[in-house]
DNA sequence: GCCAACGTTGGC
DNA sequence: GCCAACGTTGGC
């Protein structure tokens, strides 16, 4: 998995939201409490690319941030040292949100982790997905 | 509010 | 080590 250079994640917008994110310019992605995504957390390297999805709310892929900081202890775990978070900053919105409803309608996304595995909260993106969904953000909804 | 999908837990 | 029960996530 070296080569993976792209990510997504997931928040639930009420409880910290991109627009929180692009205020505070920063923050500690924590509170990951899932194996699959802990390892997917470990194994960002500084400089990926991290698209943060909207779930319950918006189902939508809102932003695009950037790993400036990677695993270290999450310290909302407590002493438990099993649990990681990274360091997260905004780049930019994307012109259009990317909604769920439009990516599982495009067959090349139908292998996207957010489609297949619905309940994972950080998940690897191939370089084709990423640039998929941003050729989608440019393009108005219908 | 419901339920499917999935992870975790605990009894055996 | 298996699996039923339970809890959580997240779309609908």
């Amino acid at each position: 998995m070296e080569n993976d250079r792209y990510w997504l994640v997931k928040t639930e917008p009420e409880a910290f939201s991109w627009q929180q994110l692009v205020k505070d310019g920063k923050t500690a992605w924590d509170g990951v409490r899932n194996y699959l995504a802990r390892n997917h957390l470990q194994a960002m390297q500084q400089g990926d690319l991290v698209l943060v999805y909207h779930s319950n709310t918006g189902k939508e892929i809102v932003g695009i941030a950037r790993v400036i900081r990677t695993a270290y202890p999450d310290a909302s775990a407590g002493d438990d040292p099993r649990w990681v978070c990274v360091d997260l900053a905004p780049v930019c919105a994307l012109k259009q949100p990317v909604i769920l409803k439009q990516m599982k309608e495009i067959p090349a996304l139908h292998d996207l982790m957010l489609i297949r595995q619905g309940r994972l909260s950080v998940m690897p993106v191939s370089e084709l997905h990423f640039h998929l969904i941003l050729q989608l953000a440019e393009t108005p909804h219908p």
